[in-house]
DNA sequence: TATAAAATATGACTTATATCATAAATATAG
DNA sequence: CTATATTTATGATATAAGTCATATTTTATA
């Protein structure tokens, strides 16, 4: 069994290079003592039991601080990521504004958007709070696909389903008022996430950040949660969000204007 | 080498069954007298030469009136269809509005977002022209992406690049004014249909298809064509669109509010 | 070819949402 | 533990884009 790493795109960017492996690690991002546990992801789930030594060859374990872009759009692919702890948004820009298109948990693969004929990244990605992530070098992530054929089955019915996820917000976007969108997102989020025992959603979240979530402004998501707090569907304490009435709040979800 | 026929899914619809195959036809589709070349779409193309026997006999070459449509948001799955001949647009709705979030023309696959979990399509289909489709049942489709690797790496590449199209525009939606969205389409239209002698684009879009593919209300995209002509950017010829300044045309692209 | 049915064209009016301004309250870092 | 930055809060105002109304032209179809 064969299988080739390279960091030949990798080494485009500013690179700490080990010289203890062939590896390559983003500038900014420190690298983890204790590596992920090999099971934690579809890819280290689906992989060939036999692939697993060239995975942990390959991978390595960050440490990404909060607020850290690890993902910057525009720049060459140099891998993907899974998330191993820790949450992470998926940001996207047009000048001034931001559109975040995806959040990612524990599990999640980020930077497989870099994929296809583009070699650059159509996104960004920022760690919510300090997560840790896996980094797998895109030369042998490709390699991996061609082995590993059930991953590459699985790979693309998930592509299928963000395709789906993607086009529904899309359309959203397109017809659905900002007081629904946002419904939607606290749904969504709350699906993601889980709630802890308060019911609060399980994830620390700026007002910003949930307007570029839903595409709105900061301001008219500030009044819209205001009302969905006044109208006894929601409760806010703090950077948190909770969900007091789910069915109400679904059916915000299809109010026309 | 095996694979498994069925047309269960499909016999949830109203289907005539044609006694000499095992095939099945949706309602109102007319059966198409010659078949596909099997050479003029990627499926064809990349499977395996061995796998084309298999193709032939379950491949279904359907006639698709203007106006048909031919895969219905919300009916469960049956098969995915490639575009022989014409143009097809996939939309989904919201209540009483639309959006178109894709066009197809000859090659094309359609209906592959009914991969994955969900077994409902989660958009429309329908044809622009009189059109060719070939059909092709989802579980010899399956089938085929198990035996055929190679094709179903370039289905996964192709899904990427799908989500990467998709979230850019779920971007222009949420940020882009809608004179840069209609101006964005006419690029992407004329790049993908192509323009005839007279600089018009190939292909035959009502003002409302192109106020539902830029996600705005008829009157507005009236209006802002009418600026786009004033500007001689564009010329507007019936139902054709030719662009006359590409140059400015894609700087209207990047001009906030 | 007549006749209904779409699609196109336009003006007048409304409204949802963005923008601007500015204060208060939390964070984060030094 | 202060200081500076960031996030939250909220009113006033502007505007892009939607809605409504209605005439005209084009395209299907009986």
């Amino acid at each position: 069994m064969t299988y080739q790493i390279s960091n030949r795109k990798a080494s485009v960017k500013t690179h700490i290079i080990f010289n203890n492996t062939k590896s390559v690690i983003a500038y900014a991002m420190k690298r983890s003592k204790k590596n992920c546990d090999l099971q934690s992801c579809s890819f280290c789930k689906l992989c060939l039991r036999e692939w697993s030594p060239a995975i942990d060859v390959n991978r390595q374990t960050l440490l990404v601080s909060k607020g850290e872009e690890f993902i910057t759009e525009g720049e060459k692919v140099t891998g993907v990521y899974f998330v191993y702890e820790g949450a992470v948004k998926v940001h996207k820009k047009w000048g001034e504004k931001e559109l975040i298109v995806r959040f990612a948990k524990r599990g999640d693969i980020v930077g497989h958007r870099g994929l296809g004929n583009d070699i650059y990244y159509p996104v960004s990605a920022t760690a919510l709070e300090p997560s840790t992530v896996c980094f797998i070098p895109i030369d042998f992530f490709l390699a991996s696909l061609k082995v590993n054929q059930e991953y590459l089955f699985q790979l693309m019915l998930f592509f299928a389903d963000e395709l789906k996820v993607s086009e529904r917000k899309m359309r959203n976007l397109a017809h659905m008022p900002v007081k629904g969108r946002v419904a939607q997102a606290l749904l969504t989020l709350s699906d993601k996430f889980g709630t802890a025992e308060d019911g609060l959603i399980d994830l620390t979240l700026s007002r910003q950040d949930l307007a570029s979530y839903t595409g709105a402004t900061y301001e008219t998501v500030f009044r819209v949660l205001n009302e969905l707090v006044e109208e006894g569907l929601v409760k806010l304490s703090g950077k948190h969000i909770g969900i007091l009435d789910i069915d109400k709040l679904t059916s915000v979800t299809d109010q026309p204007g």
